[in-house]
Formats: C-alpha cells, sequence, structure tokens
DNA sequence: CGGCCTGTTGAAGAAGGTCAACCTACGTGG
DNA sequence: CCACGTAGGTTGACCTTCTTCAACAGGCCG
C-alpha cells in the first residue's frame, strides 16, 4: 500500500490511523505480466484495485480493431470504485509492465467509507482527480494539434510520475510504446514516431532505449500551455473536516504553471 | 427534484424516504438564463448542484479561443461532487436553455451519504455513470470518423433524454447548435453541417427549427456501433445493499443494443 | 429595415492517415 | 555462437479527411 498512502500524502497527512487502515486492505496482492489482461470489457467486475507498482492501460476496443485508450493507471491508481454499483465491466484494463496490485472487496470499500480515517476521502479525491484527467484527455484530443498532443501527454504522466516518486531521476523509465501513444492521443502510429523524433532533434526530450527523459520542460510547456490545474494537486477537504475537528488544516505548498511543474 | 429522481428510478426503487430526502435538498432553486455561465474554471466551489430543468454544457477553453465541451448536463444531472474535495472548478459550465438546478451545499452532500437512503448510492452511481460517459467521449473522438462522432453523439443524447422521459416524443426540443456539436466532437462548424446535411438527406435524421428528430435509429447504429452498454443502464447495488436488508433486489429489465434502444 | 446568429455551400490547402520498405534491438532455438 | 523471427521505430510517397476562408441565405429581434 505504499504507493496509495504516497499518493495520498500529496493532499492530507497520513497518520497511524490511515496506516492501520491502508495495511487492512494489503490482503490479496496479485502480479500481473506485461500484456496480461487484468480486467476485460464485458467482464463481471467482483472487486477493486489498487496498483502498486508497474503501469497499464485502460482502453475501449471497436469492432474492427480500432483501439482507444482512455487512461494509464500508474502506482496509487485506483480501479472500479464502480464496482460498488455497476457489475459490469465497461472497459479493460491491460497490464503493460509487471503489474503488483491489491484487490480490494466491495465489503472492504464500504467499510472505508465507513471508518473514521482520512483513507475514504482521500479514495474520493482519487476519484475527482480522475474524472479530471478524463476531461482534460478530451480537451487534448479533440482540441490540440498532434505536437500538442504529444507534448501535453509527456508532461501529465511525468507530473503524475512525480507524485508517486517515479520520476525523480528525470530519465525514467519509460514503458509506452509509440503504437499505446497513438492510441492515447488518437494519432497514427507513424504520426507519433515523426512528432516525437521532431522533438528529439529540437532537444525537449531524450530517448534511450525504453527511458525518456524531459530535457526541456519550459520548451514542452510552451508548446502545450500545460497547466497542472486539473490535476488537483492541491486539495480542500474542510467540507469533510468539519465533521471530524482535532486536526490542522493541511498546508500543502502551491505550484500550478509551466516552469513550476 | 423531479428529474433527479426519475433518473435515479432507472436502477432503484424510489421509496417514501428517498423522496424525504430528496425534497430536503429542495431548499435552493435557481434560476439560469440561456447562455449564462453557471459555473467558471478557477471559481471558487461553494456548492454542487442538480439539474432540474434545461441543458448546460461543461468545457475548457484554450488560451488561443479553441473551446472543448467535455460533457452536456441534462436534468437529473449532477455538477460538483467534487466540491468536497476540490475547491477550484477545473471547467466552466454555461447554461444552453434556461436552466432551473437546485443547489446543494457540501455539508447536505456529506449528510446524503451517512443518512440511510438508496439516494447516496444513487449519487454514486450517478458519478459512475457520468465517468464511463467521458471515457466513451474519449474513443467517440479518439477513434471515429466525422459521420461516426456525430450518429454517436445524437444517439447517446438521445438515449440520456430518454432516461429522464424528455425524448418521449421522438421529436425533441433539440437546444444544441452546430457550433456546440462541433465543440463537443473536436470538428469544425463546417464540418458538422456537411456531415448533418449528410445525414438528412439520407433520411437519418430530421431537422425542423430547433426539433431535431432520429428518423432511422438503426442506421444511425449501423454508421457507429452504438452500445448503449457504458450508460450503465443497469446498476447493481447488492453491495451496498447488504449492509441494509430488508428490500427485495431490484428487476430492472435488460436493454442493451442497437434496435433495442 | 438592418444586424446578428446560425447554417449551407464551394474552393483551396494543411494535417494527418495509409502503405510499404527498411532498420535496429532482442529473444529464441538450432 | 549464429540464424532467424518478431516487435518497435523511422522514413518516404501518396492520398483522404477535415480545416480554413469566404460568400451567401434564412430566421429572429430590436
Amino acid at each position: 500500500m505504499k504507493a496509495l498512502l504516497k499518493r495520498l500524502a500529496v493532499y492530507c497527512d497520513i497518520g497511524s490511523r490511515e496506516e492501520a487502515v491502508a495495511a487492512e486492505l494489503e490482503t490479496e496482492s496479485h502480479s500481473y505480466a506485461p500484456g496480461e489482461q487484468m480486467v476485460c470489457e464485458g467482464d463481471q467486475l467482483r472487486h477493486a484495485f489498487v496498483v502498486e507498482r508497474g503501469w497499464a492501460s485502460a482502453h475501449r476496443d471497436l469492432e474492427d480493431g480500432r483501439r482507444q485508450v482512455v487512461h494509464f493507471l500508474m502506482p496509487g491508481d485506483f480501479f472500479g470504485l464502480q464496482v460498488m454499483v455497476a457489475r459490469t465491466a465497461d472497459h479493460s484494463i491491460t497490464a503493460l509492465t509487471e503489474v503488483e496490485a491489491f484487490r480490494i472487496s466491495p465489503g472492504a470499500i464500504s467499510h472505508l467509507f465507513a471508518e473514521p480515517s482520512d483513507i475514504g476521502i482521500a479514495l474520493w479525491w482519487a476519484q475527482v482527480q480522475e474524472e479530471s484527467i478524463l476531461r482534460e484527455h478530451i480537451v487534448r484530443n479533440g482540441r490540440r494539434n498532434a505536437t500538442e498532443r504529444v507534448a501535453h501527454l509527456l508532461l501529465e504522466l511525468h507530473r503524475r510520475a512525480r507524485i508517486v516518486g517515479h520520476a525523480e531521476s528525470e530519465t525514467k523509465h519509460f514503458p509506452l510504446s509509440q503504437q499505446l501513444i497513438a492510441d492515447s492521443l488518437g494519432l497514427s502510429v507513424v504520426h507519433v514516431s515523426r512528432v516525437m523524433t521532431r522533438l528529439t532533434k529540437d532537444k525537449l526530450i531524450e530517448r534511450k532505449g525504453k527511458s525518456l527523459k524531459i530535457t526541456d520542460r519550459d520548451g514542452l510547456n510552451a508548446l502545450c500551455e500545460f497547466d497542472t490545474g486539473y490535476l488537483h494537486l492541491e486539495a480542500d477537504i474542510s467540507a469533510f473536516r468539519l465533521k471530524r475537528p482535532g486536526r490542522p488544516p493541511d498546508q500543502t505548498p502551491g505550484e500550478n504553471r509551466a516552469g513550476a511543474a
């Protein structure tokens, strides 16, 4: 549960109570091989899960083979709060690297929300954040050109990776093939290749094997007006706090735009 | 609150308890003129709201004027569960017709989830459904061509309108300009016009003034493989029900594909 | 009446898609 | 150790889809 706690720590203080609650969730760890289908569209969902290690993609496939990636799951990300109300999966999840995940039963989830810990609120926040990421995905693919899309996606992934401490080295292991990027951005692989070689030649990024380094973040930012606002890195949970006093409000320092990221 | 209850009734039985809980929310009704900005990106959110009457669009605007509509709000739709954890709006909401909405305070929301009524679960379900609609939006715009996008959007809107009983006449008042459709589908107005003229000439739809009639649903379905699965019209809330026994499970009859819709 | 908003149509152009060849890195089996 | 196959990436040529620009038409409202 380390990844989840790390992520939640961004906006709320994790105390011993939260750690205890999180520890209870660690019951059933499961690991998936790269390429393995973790959830298949149409499946009956029996549990949600939290990713502890590795990357996965959420996607839908059309009859004729076209595929659209709707979301990338990284450590600390949650899948399937919907298991509480909707039993049938409306999209698939595929492991991109080796993935370790904790399965969480519906019962455990509703327990989480009843428990007096911040974890329940935290999950809500994670849900809000994910939805916001989906909206930004729509904006990116709908109103930006190919170069802007690639730049924006790379910045988002890098920023999200940093939250769970996976980009501190700047040169991070980057597990996405150009096919996946294309399927996320609604472009062809060929065009993604062209754009990325362009970005490389312009010294905005550097690629070696399976690693990707952002060498000129300001340059990328300038290309696509990246704004981290939608990631809601500063949450305000005072609405909930009112109910359970006795804690100081969080003081997460701000960070929003371009250079700051 | 009639619209909300009507919508929720699709998958859970509304009893007197639920009606009472919903009635409590009706405190502050507010009405907005067509074109009025209900929420502005960057605003500090003070309350969520439920749409009772009218249509609204959720959108983000880029610096250079490009606009992307990320969601259409219809009667019974909810905005701003995020108010519980994130105070700053990450997108704007604009009334498209005259809109009547009930404002809901964060306190009232958390109360809803504490109350022993189905309304809390219902909101959760609404949230899951909305997220699913966003995912489908990504798929539509990412991997479908212009004609498919238009057909798919029209079918979705029609289907959603029917849930709250606004499409029974088939010839419904359709408040979306081609500009809005374009901004939702990531296309230019001109191209939307061309596609819709084509669909009209092919007798798939009929347009008169501000009304739009789907004259050949099977034809439209065939164009875009529309599948209502993602709308989660059949919810399974047994996970929650376990906690509060004493009610028979719902028996919402199925309906999924093409001709059936 | 005139202005404005919405939609229509045509012509020209750009962005990105498709097809196909080729290249490298890697893993597997002989 | 090399031969081979496969997956991922690159590059060029050509073509399609959608965009842009521009002109015009109808409805609505002051």
